[in-house]
DNA sequence: AGTGTTTATTTGCGTTTGCAACTATCTGCG
DNA sequence: CGCAGATAGTTGCAAACGCAAATAAACACT
């Protein structure tokens, strides 16, 4: 069964074993699970996420970088998701008055009904995709591992990976 | 601190909290590391995972379509993704004698050279990404316990996921 | 008021992807 | 043989992405 990714040609910690093990069922349930969000006819995976987080935001709002950030998509692959979500009737996106740069983004009725939806079937696919193999306590475990990986890796940065920063030379790449 | 990503409107398992963590390590992990490879000019994680996969088979050879299950890559995915490593010189891609219709993938000096580099990098990103944050107890656990969900749910199909098998209509998308 | 700077968001461009359709090769069977 | 499937891999095409550069609005200072 050649599972699969990612890790060394020699030795093998533990954690190493972690990470890739890490890896593949990520790789494995989120393809799976999109999968069969479009097959139910629901919000796609990451669609789902940006609805969600706006509706989380702070009086139901949210600008548009916040959104970014939050789901760690770039600004420009925001704008443009934010503007297939708007163009579909979810999202309502409106032009702060305080500030002429930044733009709201709140959901609309049909908004949160989708997520709603989404979420019925979501939790059903997560359900089988991982809760359901695990025992709550091992699942509080990871959890409280998760968290704290989080915190430590998570906490201030997590910046100058998406969209432009610096405008410096550019690289080639794989 | 507005994290993020995917969970409920509703009500909350700690099942759930586990899952809304993994998806956000992964995220963020996966990003980081994929960015300090790139800019530490050694070989991207999914080339790397090319590159490894091709290693770890029997004879260190592969077939198109194995290393794209491997990978979790579409066929179509991984004839670019080839053609790309075999323009490096990283690879090698020889039709095979037995049956003209598959092609064997090998690493070449320099893949192999790559390869070992690559990990001299990415072992300390993995270090400090993951490993670092938790217990050699806690990287065993969590093994365990994804060792289990992808037995679950890996084992047989994950199929029918990746490029087209049916003939079908087609759907439109998110 | 006017000009230069900084911040929020969008646009141009090149890259990578998956799906559907296509080509090439093999296999079974008359 | 010869041809009807199957199977392995590739190609056309239309998404979606990130980076860099562009736009637009606010701010700072004079």
């Amino acid at each position: 069964m050649p599972i699969l990714p990612t890790l060394s040609p020699t030795d093998t910690l533990p954690q190493q074993v972690a990470w890739r093990l890490f890896l593949t069922v990520h790789a494995l349930a989120t393809r799976r699970i999109d999968a069969e969000l479009l097959a139910a006819g629901v919000l796609s995976f990451d669609d789902y996420d940006v609805l969600l987080t706006v509706n989380e935001g702070t009086d139901e709002t949210m600008r548009m970088s916040e959104l970014a950030e939050a789901v760690l998509l770039s600004n420009s692959g925001m704008t443009r998701r934010v503007a297939r979500l708007v163009e579909r009737g979810l999202l309502h996106r409106e032009q702060s008055r305080d500030d002429g740069r930044v733009f709201r983004v709140s959901l609309t009725r049909a908004g949160r009904r989708a997520l709603e939806q989404t979420w019925e079937v979501y939790r059903g696919l997560i359900e089988d995709n991982f809760v359901r193999h695990m025992s709550a306590a091992e699942a509080r475990m990871i959890g409280g591992i998760f968290q704290r990986v989080l915190d430590r890796i998570g906490g201030a940065e997590h910046q100058g990976l998406l969209d432009a920063k610096v405008t410096d030379a550019p690289k080639p790449r794989s």
